[in-house]
DNA sequence: TCAATCTTGACGAGATCTCTTCAAACCGGG
DNA sequence: CCCGGTTTGAAGAGATCTCGTCAAGATTGA
């Protein structure tokens, strides 16, 4: 038997030759589910053409973040705008809105408007009650709402796509107890704000390894930098001048020069063991100098890309899900920054 | 204008109708050069048929490494074997052949027997002058050789695919250094075969890193399992007997139960850190149990990967090489194992 | 050198695709 | 129910592709 035809997928699709034709040619003038069905007949053909045929509709993204003067945003921008150019024959278009997570009603606001113009959605967001409602709603209507690094409870989303936080919390508590050796010692954990259910599972996660096996390492303060910076740097500064015990620091979140500058101008830098996350360029630097012990990294471009595959399969332009939703952690240290 | 035809491809590579049609639709007869530049032509004149086209031609690479009694072997070779099916649209197929490191002059025959019917080579094996000697021959043609996991010198290679062993040892021995702590103590290597140059680098750049920054970790013995687990286990039970300041072992190869048994038969397990490479699952179990400390994993698949997609670009059956020849390295501890 | 084989181009018949036109069926809103 | 717009199918003309056949070089090996 020859090569199929388009005949032959006309009749395996229940369709005219026409219909197919019009398929074949993105030339519109067809309902999505009939064009759905001949694409996917034609695949299941063999149809070369089909696969890389880009989908007629462009489907409207939006993502939910907030503004990216933390780096882990910028990278998770740039690599969503990015996606735009990288995944032409999904046909997604990702659009960024910027969000205040401390003004959660305006993070409604916003996705009530949107749900009129988008087919589904990308946040980053704290837990809040009323940003969580208006997630369902917006979901209502069959359309995805995919969490994206830090998980949103109740909200009736599609996916979490990111990494174990939990497990994230539990990788950096091990290291700062091996780190911190027989002695052990008190420590700081700095979160950025602990309503963001992915910085509270890493803070339960460090937590909870310390408890369970580093019995000489105690956790003194857990406090919030507000996803500040600077504000990090004085949190520290404060602690380590108050308590001299103070032997380890982990920063769950933005400000890894401000906390650098603290140790140093209290001359402790070498005496106090820094974890952090996100390997950006200026930590890499601060790692490679030996300013930071190590950091716990996710990859920002995995995690976009997680996300891209998982939206083109919900929409079945696809052919199964990715493999793994949650994406993995890597340990960088001073040799392998 | 309208989309580009036949003709118009047949006008850009300057050759008939015919020919275009052959190559188009792989019914052979057309030599390599004039197929790889109609194939050329169609993709920049975004023929997308000539996307997914898989070269008429089966390239034939051959895979030299030893029996995959060491497990990261078996998992190259497998990988290597799953590698003819994943990606058809280069059309290489990959042999696996087994070489035993300890008898080189049998290598030599091989590649020599090999350059006759084989189109590309891959090559695991210890740096050795007739093995280079060989390689070069081979190359001589203008036929690629790549040393993979394991570099070696001298043989005229087109490349290198693999991890920076110096930096894995690196690594290695950070970790060593760090888990040590203040008091430090001796430490055992435990190497494959040092005429493998990467166990070579590896080896150099352990103790490179503890001369530097660990004064009080010292090198007590580097010894050579020849690739056998067993012998690497009764190595360490015999120099944990005999040395009892040893605080340290880091087995750059085989054996990764064998020597947790030797420091379990001498109540020594809690007491040395113990780090070693390849993430296979029964490491990953022992790393889960805390019979190991630290993992220092390449990922055979992904070098694999790495290896297949640049040898598809030496024969320009892909746009440009892959963006990196050397894998990265990457940390497991507890808690991301 | 000669014969066998391979490569390339030309040609043509039929298959297949592309695109337009037209009409019937369908659908939602007055 | 009617109306305008959309979706679907049918048909046909021409463009394009497919594939067999043939013949003229080119290459190779004896």
């Amino acid at each position: 038997m020859g090569k199929p035809t388009a005949r032959d997928l006309a009749v395996a699709a229940g369709v005219s030759l026409s219909t197919v034709d019009r398929v074949l040619n993105n030339r519109g003038g067809v309902t999505e589910d009939k064009e759905r069905r001949v694409l996917d007949c034609a695949r299941r053909l063999g149809i070369d053409r089909a696969l890389n045929q880009r989908p007629a509709r462009t489907l409207r993204i939006a993502v939910l973040l907030q503004a990216p003067d933390n780096p882990f945003h910028a990278a998770v921008q740039a690599n969503f705008e990015a996606a735009n150019r990288d995944f032409p024959h999904y046909n997604l278009q990702f659009r960024i809105h910027h969000i205040d997570p401390a003004r959660p009603a305006m993070t409604v606001d916003l996705v009530n408007a949107l749900s009129a113009t988008s087919d589904g959605l990308v946040v980053v967001s704290p837990q809040n009650d009323a940003v969580a409602a208006a997630l369902r709603a917006f979901g209502r209507g069959g359309k995805p709402v995919m969490t994206f690094a830090t998980d949103i409870r109740d909200a009736g989303r599609y996916a979490y796509v990111g990494p174990d936080n939990r497990k994230a919390g539990r990788v950096a508590g091990d290291l700062m107890g091996r780190l911190l050796g027989r002695e052990g010692g008190d420590v700081v954990v700095i979160s950025g704000m602990l309503s963001m259910i992915g910085h509270e599972e890493r803070e339960m996660g460090f937590r909870a390894v310390l408890r369970e096996r580093y019995p000489r390492c105690r956790v003194a303060d857990v406090l919030e930098s507000m996803e500040r910076g600077e504000r990090a740097g004085d949190l520290v500064f404060a602690a380590l001048k108050s308590n001299p015990r103070i032997r380890g620091i982990y920063n769950a979140s933005a400000g890894a020069q401000p906390v650098v500058d603290a140790m140093k101008a209290l001359g402790k830098r070498d005496a106090v063991v820094f974890i952090t996350h996100e390997l950006t360029e200026d930590r890499r630097r601060l790692l490679r100098e030996g300013m930071i012990d190590a950091i716990i990294d996710q990859d920002p471009a995995l995690e976009v890309r997680t996300a891209v595959e998982a939206l083109a399969a919900r929409f079945g332009r696809r052919d199964g899900p990715p493999a793994s939703l949650v994406t993995p952690i890597h340990i960088h240290m001073i040799e392998n920054g």
